[in-house]
DNA sequence: CCTACCGATCGGTAGG
DNA sequence: CCTACCGATCGGTAGG
């Protein structure tokens, strides 16, 4: 109960600490201190600095779910749900849900090269995010709110390589201007994919709407 | 003259090392295993820690403009060269110029979150590359290779984007699609900047062999 | 370029 | 959850 309480606020600030500094900065004795406790205190909680390391990812995965895919999800099921997701990821970055910005862009970066366990957490998760990407491309697909010839594993790549251009631009650049930017391509590949190849701007609303009622 | 190519051997390696683990990851001691020599020998040619990054950064620099940037200048200026800087970036990935990947994207999001002199370097580097896109977006517009109405800062953050997209989803998911995916995008948003938007057919290719006659 | 060090910090353990 | 440790490694120095 109160050991459950302590391990969540010292994966909040694991999770917190690396994205600012990446994963591999996130030290014992340094969360340890942060929180006031000792090292072996905090080390008992999970065996392993690798363990450590497992659940700071798990922990940051809830923390991206619930702050942009599960408010997503109440958006209707189609394009309302896709832009929710789209706008949401911007919204999270801007919103500094991690303080060093996208957890997951720095982690993948930061791992990409290195084997093991962490990586293959890592890459299971982008994996499923670009996959939850395509499901809701399907679903806009399906209800016939976007055109049924669109690429999807195309367009599910156009729009997470806008995102991550967004927190790099964002972060590293302090461009203020590129989360706007961002924002302004997804639209346009949004709207390319929602006109028709035949006729590009009437019939669209009335398809979205008949197949809703 | 000896120690010269000392120095550009250890940074090699470093480089090397940093793509793959991080430019944290290259530590004093695993670099002077990795080359047969006593830390103390290595750590001699830099003074410190900072200036072997900060040196290790400049040498990364060069290798990114050997290339991707010097080739692309090669092409004619205009749509030519902006084409082959982003062809060539893509080729950069596949190619495994850095081995872990591209060493900027990974530097980019591993020290956007720690103020210091390494940061800085890293962001000075990546402002330039960026202005870089963006005056060869302007010269093919000068050229009359591209409408004179396109949107320089937008085009060039799509292309960035799209370049740390492909090179996340190579290296991290490891999807042998991703710079074919990447490349179609690419061709795709130059396609539609090339394109008159009254005749967006016919009067192009003329248009740019007019101008380069 | 070397050997021989330094204090600090790393992940982890013993024992309570 | 603690104190008190451990060997390994970190960046860096002295002296040659």
């Amino acid at each position: 109960m109160k050991g459950e309480r302590t391990k969540q606020s010292i994966l909040h600030r694991a999770v917190d600490l690396a994205s600012l500094e990446g994963l591999e900065g996130v030290t014992i004795g340094r969360l340890a201190e942060d929180l006031g406790m000792s090292k072996s205190g905090l080390f008992a909680h999970f065996g392993s600095k690798e363990e450590l390391q497992l659940a700071t990812i798990s922990a940051a995965r809830d923390r991206f779910i619930d702050n942009v895919l599960r408010p997503a999800f109440e958006e209707a099921p189609g394009y309302p749900r896709l832009h929710a997701i789209c706008r949401g990821w911007i919204d999270y970055v801007e919103r500094k849900v991690f303080p060093g910005g996208c957890f997951f862009a720095a982690a993948s970066f930061e791992f990409d090269g290195r084997p093991g366990p962490i990586r293959d957490a890592i890459q299971k998760i982008m994996d499923g995010w670009v996959e939850s990407l395509e499901k809701s491309i399907i679903m806009a697909r399906d209800e016939g709110h976007i055109r049924s010839d669109v690429d999807v594993k195309q367009l599910a790549f156009e729009l997470n390589s806008l995102f991550f251009g967004a927190n790099f631009a964002y972060e590293l650049r302090t461009d203020r201007g590129a989360l706007a930017r961002a924002m302004r391509a997804i639209e346009d590949r949004l709207e390319a994919v929602r006109s028709s190849r035949t006729s590009p701007v009437a019939p669209r609303k009335t398809q979205i709407q008949r197949r809703r009622a």
